[in-house]
DNA sequence: CGCGCCGTTGATATTATTCAAGACCAGTGG
DNA sequence: CCACTGGTCTTGAATAATATCAACGGCGCG
């Protein structure tokens, strides 16, 4: 757990009491749920292995993909709220979370002031990327959002010493359409075209970056 | 301050400490900011008085709106994760905030469960809110966009005791059209197509729902 | 009164979706 | 081993949705 849970900054003492509290782990084949939307909420998760999405739900069934996590990420804090999730997460590989039962890491927060900023950030964090995201969704054309969806794949990898530039989407064309605002026929259209472009390399699910600063310029960054 | 802030359960005694906390306040001209992007961050702001807007920006100074808040909103929430402000928050009309400062309050919910419960609850539901606004955002024709805007303005004028069928929006077309995603233009149209089927009237900024049947049914099911 | 923003509306252009057909690929059972 | 199947992915052509460009009207304010 650990590096794992909740990772900057945490004296020893928080740490060994998160440990101790966070005993139970749970183990899901591709396709199960973490959690579901209206699902009551006792614990957040933390992926140990594997990854996930969380999506939103309209009324009508249509699915808004919230996010994608991997290993480290700690999912959940949505049903904080309201004592209910408010979306499901899906897991998109085998996959093991270790549980946080939250009530007891509120106790926790109270006693280690550093797990309770730390908890503190982690929401807020949740927060700008969401925001990031509305940007994305409601400012960027097509091909910006698919840059820079890549390009945040890309960094994750790295910060977690995977290659930056060379990696195996986890997802259908569909989920990253459903995350991007976009239909699958337009997503794989623009992995053609980029790959026409020279920016990547695309062969089904496995991914070569070839132009990183195009791909940058692209997203609106390096620009 | 005790109904704006921190409204639900908290206990006589912490809500006389959360009193004590909040003396400052600050009074803002129309256009002025509570706060920019990149401004460190050491306290919340609840609105006492008047509305205000947040946004975040883009590298090439594309802005989007990420909510429009109203009296006894709680702002700022987005800056704890970075001690950086990620976005800025514009208030629309003259209006008064008080500040909460962080780490101050962070030693009170140390001390009072309730309040720190509370906290959690705020950051979470501006999560929920966010991803729904993503599922907006990502999901929604334009016309179900606005639809979904006027009702949720409806559904906090109400709240705060105002009328649900009638009130004068605060913004211009082109910052509701930078909230939903869309052009100030489309906006226009929209809402001049609303009026013709009768849904309801507008003249400049002053609305009246007359069909809410209607928007709920734009606003909810899908095409 | 006149100036600057704001808002409306029309014509046209662009972007992404929809509909449709077929290719690929892994797993399954004959 | 091979054919079959279901899900996924690619690509094209037609279509729909929204943006862009442009002109003008109106309102509020100095």
């Amino acid at each position: 757990m650990r590096e794992l849970c909740l990772p900057v900054g945490l004296d020893a003492a928080a740490l060994k009491e998160v440990d101790r509290l966070v005993t139970d782990r749970r183990r899901l084949d591709k396709g199960a749920a973490v959690y579901r939307a209206g699902d009551p909420f006792s614990a957040l998760y933390a992926i140990r292995l594997g990854s996930c999405k969380t999506a939103v739900l309209a009324e009508d069934g249509r699915e808004q993909v919230a996010g994608y996590h991997m290993i480290g990420d700690i999912i959940g804090l949505d049903g904080i709220a309201t004592e209910r999730h408010a979306c499901q997460a899906i897991v998109l590989e085998d996959t093991e979370v270790c549980v946080i039962p939250f009530t007891q890491l509120e106790g926790l927060a109270r006693r280690f002031p550093s797990l309770q900023h730390n908890l503190h950030q982690f929401l807020s964090r949740e927060i700008g990327r969401d925001q990031s995201m509305m940007l994305l969704l409601g400012n960027m054309r097509a091909d910006e959002r698919l840059a820079a969806f890549l390009l945040s794949l890309s960094d994750r990898y790295r910060q977690h010493g995977y290659s930056a530039t060379e990696f195996v989407l986890r997802m259908t064309r569909e989920e990253i359409g459903s995350y991007l605002g976009l239909k699958l026929e337009t997503v794989s259209r623009l992995l053609s075209r980029f790959q026409s472009k020279g920016l990547l390399k695309v062969r089904g699910r496995e991914l070569k970056l070839l132009d990183m600063p195009a791909l940058k310029q692209l997203a609106g960054r390096g620009s």
